[in-house]
Parts: structure tokens; C-alpha cells; sequence
RNA sequence: GCCGAUGUAGCUCAACUGGCAGAGCAUCCGCCUUGUAAGCGGAAGGUUAUGGGUUCGAGUCCCAUCAUCGGCUCCA
């Protein structure tokens, strides 16, 4: 998003082009309905969008825009874009601003905002034609200079006033515009790329999972060839946390709501959980969160300094109503699996811990090949009551991930308002190959839960202290993390994590009992293997493993038979040619052991 | 949750303004016995998401519900 030479998005050319992209559509759609009352237009990543209040009908039904309407739209912006008017820049005093919006109630409370956060006397204008915008700026100077053939309306949709549900709705029209048409024919097919390894659609393609509207929208179904990926991601997590000194263990998927009123979590996550249920006077809640729980685990016998760190960890599912709209395939779900770990540590022991940690997120980002993640340091907000817990204890766990941070010369942004409700925390952001970015892993220094739940460990002093809680997830959700995975991948998986990484592809039927006895080979040397003993002809096979991306095929026939061997071919569409099952075994198994990115 | 769009066979999609629900792939059954991305033939498969309504007649029009998709907000 932004310019290749470094300059910052904000001052690069592509900013103006879109904010003037932006107020130009503005224009347009006012000559369409000269009653819409304008909101905001800001540039986004890849593009703009301007808000409009369009009014309701006279039965009261909000006014959208429709298909069509935006391809009107579109079409009678870019004559305007032609007709190359001149962005002019001026100033009102605020008096003279709040006359001339006057008509424009969303303007005036942006400059009244402005004046009450700000101070400002005046307000910057852009004007083109007859259009005229409180705007910031910067534009481009004339209208030209928005190529006509590199601009596109992209889609339409509601959205409300400032983000807040409580306001009014809006109708938002999303565009995009680039310095010339190839650099918007680049985007769109970005964009045609990104629909094609959309992982529902994929997840679908390779049955990894499933979506029943009978058990619940939002709770995925695992398939089998969803599930052996998932657990063969687990199984790595696992095997690292246990030479980590991670303690599996595992709790139960509810709990009585007096745990979770204990922990500060329920008013906190009271509008996004399911009901409790009521039983024998006493009401349970399905967890919304594993933290309560391993706290429990902590406090259910006496700990000294000498058991710490104790690092409890535990793929635990949670579940969290969220809201129908938000539901997405995999990466928003309403149960989702987190592979979870609480480490309660003394505080000297904070920092190093905190480091241990990060490393680890790093070794699994690594391991799968994402190399182009950012950190970001979430703190509270002072100024918003959602978050718990005295000022100091922000100002110790804030003050040790920076440590810890800077120690291991970690790059991060710091975002006020990003904390978990209980501390700070830092939060790993992935941009994947389409340059779309995932918060994945999550590291969250905790002193509010220990104090809630009294929790204690005895110190060499002989005396009572109170431990120090991480909150940890390298994946994040198992879910959404196998959901960015089959995107990230185009679900052509390493094949450590292929669900079928070879397939046997017997020529004619007189090849088949070959064919099984190579694959019980294969499957001996630990190998997840199929073979095909349909009665297509092996093109037809071929091509059906190509679109399941089975990253190794053993094609059979005379040949290799009579010599002991398989012909390998790649789902890279690469023929490899004819070698022995012991090389080939011994190929794979080396690809697998060192979990290599590529075939 | 709110705004909008969509919902037809397991999948991808067709059926002009209301007039006999169809195709390809997948599945099953045959034939062929095959050399690096689709061999040939046949069969079966549907309460057109669900429930109401309008109509002589509804996949098509109206209402409600559910789900999915695109937005807003939130988050793993």
C-alpha cells in the first residue's frame, strides 16, 4: 500500500489519485440524487470510498444503491474525470464552514469535532466545479490526472456514521484507482486471483471441512483431510511446547458462570456469548475463554518459586456468539479451537519468559514459511473503560514486552486501545502472498487475573508472592490459522502437511496388487498414501490428483512392475521419471522430517 | 444485529416477460485395459432452502423464517 520508494502512503501519489478518485464520485452521485447528504471519503489500502445518507422512501426503507446504479455511476464519473476540472485548494473560518454546510449535518459534526479536538479557527476546502468538500487534502490538481481507465466502483453496502451501530446507516460505495490501467488490470486480476483460493471455496474443493446449516452456522465440521492437517499442525505445536516445558492438560468446554464472573470475563464478553445454561439452580456458560480454567489447574495445590514458570497448555475450544453477519468460512467461526497456553511466572521472570515466547511464535511462523509478519504492541486506552486493572499494572506489563521486545530487536507499532480487557499485549500480523494481513499469534502480559483470583506462589523467603500470568497463542485459532493456511498455500500444503502426499496410479487393472504393495511400503515408512484402483485411464487420474494438489504421484505400469520401482511425477506437473521405492521413500521422508516449503 | 444481494441434483450452472424442471462434472452399471491433466455408452439422482400467500397455473410474483455472499462493528 505503500510507494516502493518508501515515501509514506499518505504523501505518495496514489493517495491523492484515490481521495481525488473519491471526491469526484462524490460529485457524481450527487448529480444521480441531489438530496444525498455526504459523510466521509477518505483513500484506503488499494483504494477509496465516500458515505452517503440517501434518505428513506416513503415508507420509511433506507435508499441504496443498486448494481446499476453504480455502473451509472461509473460511467458518468469518468466523463467527469475527462473533463479535467482543477482541485482548488481554500480555507473558511469555522463560522463561515458551519453557514455553508449548513445542508450538510454529517459535515457539521466533523467540524464541530474538529474545533472541539483541535482547536481549529479554520477549515481546509477543495473545491472542483460546482463540488465543494471540507477535506484535508492532498488532491491531485486537475482531474485528469485520475486516469479514467485506471478508476473502477468495486461495490456498494451499508455502513454506519463513525462505526457505531447506534448511528445512522450509511451507503458506502467502495472504489479503486492506480496510477494507469495496467497497474488496475494488475489489481483486478489480484483480486480474481484472491477468489480462487478463497479457502471456503477450496476447503470445499479438497473436503477439508464442512458447513452444515443443522449443527449451527459458524461451527465448522472437520473432514478427514481437514482433520489429519489440523492434528499434524498440532502435533508440531505439541512437540515443540513439550521441549519448551509446556504441561499439556485438559478441561472441560463449560463452566459455572461464578468462574467466569470471578475472572472479569463475563461483563467483558457478556454480549458475545451464548446463553447460559441453567441446571439445578446454578447456570453454566460454554467458555468463552481457557484462562479461568488453567488458573484453577495453577491454584489446585501449593506452588513454590521452585515450580515456576508453570506453563499450562491445552488446544481449547471456545465458543463465542458472534453476530450472524460476521461469520466467515473458517477465519470467523463461533467455536473455534485456540491453541492455548497460561505460563504463571515470578516477575523476574517475566522478561525471559516473555522472549521464550516470541521465539517460539517465530519458530512456527518460520516453519511454515511466513516470513513477512509485523508486531504490534496493543495498550489500553486510558481514556475508554474497557479495560480493568490499576494504571501500574499497565505500566509493568507495557514497560516488559517493550523490554522484552527491544532484547530480541523486534520491530513493532504500538496501537493504544489493542489490549485484551486484563493487560497489554503483542499480537503478530501476517500479510499473506495476496498482501492481505491476519493477526495470528498473541502474546499478553497479565498481572489483573492473578489479583482476581488470588493466586500465590511461595517464595525462597518463605513468604506468599503473587505470580505474573502470560497469555499465549502461536496460531491463534486452529481454525482460522488452517483458513489462512489453504489461502497462504492455494492449498498446494508442504507436503508435511499434505493429507495425501503420494498417490499410487496403477496403469491398468493387472497393476493394482503392485501398486497396494508399494503404498503398505510407503504407509510402513510412515507416509499418508492412496491408491487409485478406479477404472479411469490414468490421465483422468492424474488430472484428479492435480486438482486435489497431491504433491507426489506413482504412476505404475509394466514397467516399473517388472522392475520394483514407481515413476514419479510432481503436482508442480513435473515428471521426476522412473526410480526405486527405497529412493523414493527415502526422498519424502527427508522432505517431511525437515518440514520443507518445497517439493 | 443492521443494509444489500443470492438460494434450482453431491458440485458448477441453465430454464425470455408466470405455462411439462434441464446440462456438464461427480455417483452407480456396463464396455475398453489404458504411459503423465477429462476414453465410450447407459442408469439413477429434485417437495426448486423452509413455511405461508396471490394465481386457472409459481423455480419465476408477495410475506415470513433460515442459510450463504458483500459491507458496517468486533475479534482468535
Amino acid at each position: 500500500m505503500s510507494d516502493n520508494n518508501g515515501v509514506p502512503y499518505e504523501q505518495s501519489d496514489l493517495y491523492r489519485i484515490r481521495h481525488s478518485a473519491a471526491h469526484v464520485m462524490a460529485e457524481t452521485v450527487l448529480e444521480f440524487y441531489p438530496e444525498a447528504k455526504l459523510a466521509i471519503g477518505p483513500p484506503i489500502e488499494d483504494g477509496f470510498y465516500y458515505d452517503f445518507d440517501l434518505g428513506a422512501d416513503e415508507n420509511g426503507k433506507l435508499i441504496t444503491f443498486s448494481e446499476e446504479d453504480l455502473e451509472k455511476i461509473e460511467v458518468r464519473m469518468k466523463q467527469l474525470l475527462k473533463q479535467n476540472a482543477r482541485f482548488e485548494h481554500s480555507s473558511m473560518t469555522v463560522d463561515e464552514a458551519l453557514v455553508f454546510f449548513a445542508d450538510a449535518p454529517y459535515k457539521i459534526e466533523l467540524i464541530e469535532d474538529l474545533v472541539k479536538n483541535e482547536g481549529v479557527e479554520e477549515v481546509s476546502i477543495y473545491t472542483q466545479r460546482e463540488f465543494v468538500d471540507l477535506c484535508r487534502g492532498p488532491h491531485v490538481g486537475y482531474t485528469k490526472q485520475v486516469k479514467a481507465n485506471a478508476v473502477k466502483l468495486l461495490r456498494s453496502g451499508g455502513a454506519y456514521w463513525r462505526g457505531d451501530e447506534n448511528r445512522e446507516q450509511l451507503q458506502r460505495i467502495y472504489g479503486t484507482a492506480w496510477h494507469n490501467k495496467a497497474e488496475l488490470d494488475d489489481y483486478l486480476h489480484l483480486l480474481e486471483e484472491a477468489k480462487m483460493r478463497d479457502h471456503r471455496r477450496l476447503g470445499k474443493q479438497l473436503e477439508l471441512f464442512h458447513l452444515s446449516p443443522l449443527v449451527g452456522s459458524g461451527l465448522p465440521l472437520w473432514l478427514p483431510k481437514g482433520a489429519i492437517l489440523r492434528e499434524t499442525l498440532e502435533n508440531f505445536l505439541r512437540t515443540a511446547q513439550m521441549e519448551r516445558g509446556y504441561q499439556p492438560v485438559i478441561t472441560p468446554h463449560i463452566g459455572n458462570l461464578e468462574l467466569y464472573k470471578t475472572s472479569g470475563h463475563y461483563p467483558y464478553y457478556k454480549d458475545s456469548q451464548y446463553t447460559p445454561i441453567e441446571v439445578d439452580d446454578e447456570e453454566f456458560m460454554l467458555k468463552p475463554m481457557n484462562c479461568p480454567h488453567h488458573i484453577e489447574i495453577y491454584r489446585s495445590k501449593p506452588r513454590s518459586y521452585r515450580d515456576l514458570p508453570v506453563r499450562l497448555a491445552e488446544f481449547g475450544t471456545v465458543y463465542r456468539y458472534e453476530k450472524s453477519g460476521e461469520l466467515n468460512g473458517l477465519t470467523r467461526v463461533r467455536g473455534f479451537t485456540v491453541d492455548d497456553s497460561h505460563l504463571f511466572v515470578s516477575p523476574d521472570q517475566l522478561e525471559e519468559e516473555f522472549i521464550h515466547v516470541v521465539e517460539l511464535i517465530q519458530y512456527v511462523f518460520n516453519t511454515m514459511g511466513f516470513n513477512d509478519f509485523r508486531a504490534r504492541l496493543g495498550t489500553n486506552d486510558p481514556a475508554s473503560d474497557k479495560y480493568a486493572g490499576a494504571p501500574q499494572m499497565w505500566a509493568r506489563g507495557i514497560a516488559a514486552i517493550r523490554q522484552a521486545a527491544d532484547k530480541l530487536g523486534l520491530n513493532y507499532v504500538v496501537e493504544e486501545g489493542e489490549a485484551a480487557f486484563y493487560g497489554p499485549k503483542l499480537d503478530f500480523i501476517f500479510r499473506d502472498v495476496l498482501k492481505r494481513e491476519w493477526q495470528l499469534g498473541t502474546v499478553q502480559v497479565d498481572f489483573l487475573l492473578p489479583e482476581r483470583f488470588g493466586l500465590e506462589y511461595v517464595g525462597a523467603d518463605g513468604e506468599p508472592h503473587r505470580p505474573v500470568m502470560i497469555h499465549r497463542a502461536p496460531f491463534g485459532s486452529m481454525e482460522r490459522f488452517v483458513g489462512i493456511l489453504i489461502e497462504h498455500f492455494n492449498g498446494a500444503f508442504p507436503v508435511w502437511l499434505s493429507p495425501v502426499q503420494a498417490v499410487l496410479i496403477p496403469i491398468a487393472d493387472r497393476h493394482v496388487p503392485f501398486a497396494q504393495e508399494v503404498a503398505a511400503q510407503l504407509k510402513a515408512a510412515g507416509l499418508r498414501v492412496e491408491v487409485d484402483d478406479g477404472n479411469e485411464r490414468m490421465n483422468k487420474k492424474i488430472r484428479n490428483h492435480q486438482l486435489q494438489k497431491v504433491p507426489f504421484q506413482l504412476v505404475v505400469g509394466d514397467n516399473e512392475v517388472e522392475a520394483g520401482a514407481v515413476a514419479l511425477r510432481t503436482r508442480d506437473n513435473e515428471n521426476r521419471g522412473v526410480q526405486s521405492v527405497a529412493d523414493f521413500v527415502a526422498y519424502a521422508a527427508s522432505l517431511i522430517d525437515e518440514r520443507s516449503l518445497t517439493l
